[in-house]
DNA sequence: GTCTATATAATGATAGAC
DNA sequence: GTCTATCATTATATAGAC
């Protein structure tokens, strides 16, 4: 199929870099590069251009662009895993900021952000991993008593990853230089005027007092399956 | 362009009910519609055929797309604060959740929604409203003792906007049917699952203790600027 | 004011030479 | 495997008839 050296085994990640030398290769990093810049919309002219190949030959190697997407989706998740598992043992830092700072990973958090931006099952996907690895974090959070116990930890973990990702997503769509070195540049500084407002909520909450929540547990009690019953409301 | 206002004649907005009459307001009515369940994508065919007329016309009233949009936009915030008007003064809902439960007002939100989509100027001049009204929600909120006071209230207000508004647009994104009336009706069931982790967050926060806040505060305290210093550590 | 017909540009995908 | 050349589609915008 390839060269003499670029032989497809199952030999593991570790034959990455030799393959990684296939013009097939060449052109998913292209595509990767260009989509986290462009968007998906990002042409084959663009990404042939890029990869130094003929936009012809794109469509002879994945057949559609359809197919060129998926398989960069299915890189940019395999190397968040691979990133995921170094900081994972390392919780000290703030909650989600690590999620909004990956340090040299600005390509893979921006290429995500294009991916929930394109909506549809790539876009949950993703979500699906990000919530995944968020929960790991909480869980770690709790075990070392730094974060209070909920009632439902999977129900708040999906709402912090989907507020926190929600956020950063808006922060993407309007930030003035979409690039990614840009944006992270920019997330750094606009990040500091949301550090008061976070710590205030995740230390004192919002609310004046408990009667709002007591209230609900007080009706989840005494009707089990209430919690799908949409005529609840909370004031 | 697009600005804060958005209004093209200065004789008030009386003078609509009948302008709404001609064929320019038809295609403009049309264009609000395809653009709330197609996205800024829709072409131009699709909203002549739903307008009644042809192609042609919209680039002979608007001149072009961009034209056409920013007049779609003016319209949208224009009804948009005309709804807001009668929700304030009734702050008795559950803080953020009026935005997320517009009623009658399907379309509206779910263009909002597509324009914060977009990204760019407009989403910017969106979500600032969007803040604004939060902001006076908050405002009443806290005046009523109902919510904590905030040592930042504008900072804080941004903060919830942002992550509640971010939230809801990758709610939209992954939703299986984007049409207006299907988001909301899913929105309202959905909602059901993050009732339980907004009032454990908003009522008992999500730290086991206050040492990050008071840490926080303490570094503000001995340096002023530095809210502006990005190498603060919360951990 | 409204329409039909067309210009122009860009895209993804194809066919065949080398 | 790689390239050049081309097809078919779609989009906005234009020109001119009625």
């Amino acid at each position: 199929m390839y060269s003499v050296l670029g032989v497809r085994t199952v030999s593991g990640p570790r034959d990455r870099p030799v393959s990684d030398l296939t013009a097939r290769a060449k052109v998913r990093d292209a595509a990767i590069a260009c989509f986290a810049e462009q968007g998906f919309g990002a042409s084959f002219r663009t990404i042939a251009a890029r990869a130094g190949v003929s936009p012809g030959l794109i469509t002879h190697h994945f057949g559609s662009k359809e197919h060129l997407r998926a398989e960069c989706d299915a890189e940019v998740l395999r190397r968040y895993q691979g990133l995921k598992s170094g900081s994972i043992a390392d919780p000290s830092g703030y909650l989600f900021e690590h999620l909004a700072e990956p340090g040299p990973a600005a390509q893979l958090t921006v290429y995500m952000l294009r991916a929930i931006h394109a909506g549809g099952r790539p876009a949950q996907e993703f979500l699906e991993h990000l919530i995944d690895s968020a929960g790991q974090i909480m869980a770690h959070g709790v075990a070392a008593g730094l974060v209070r116990p909920s009632r439902d930890e999977e129900a708040r973990t999906r709402y912090l990853a989907y507020q926190a990702m929600g956020a950063m997503l808006i922060q993407f769509l309007t930030a003035p230089d979409p690039s990614p070195e840009a944006f992270v540049a920019s997330m750094r500084s606009s990040r500091q005027n949301q550090i008061l407002p976070t710590l205030e909520l995740f230390t004192e909450g919002l609310l004046a007092d408990r009667s709002m929540l007591e209230d609900y547990l007080l009706y989840l009690e005494r009707a089990p399956d209430a919690a799908a019953d949409p005529d609840f409301r909370t004031a």
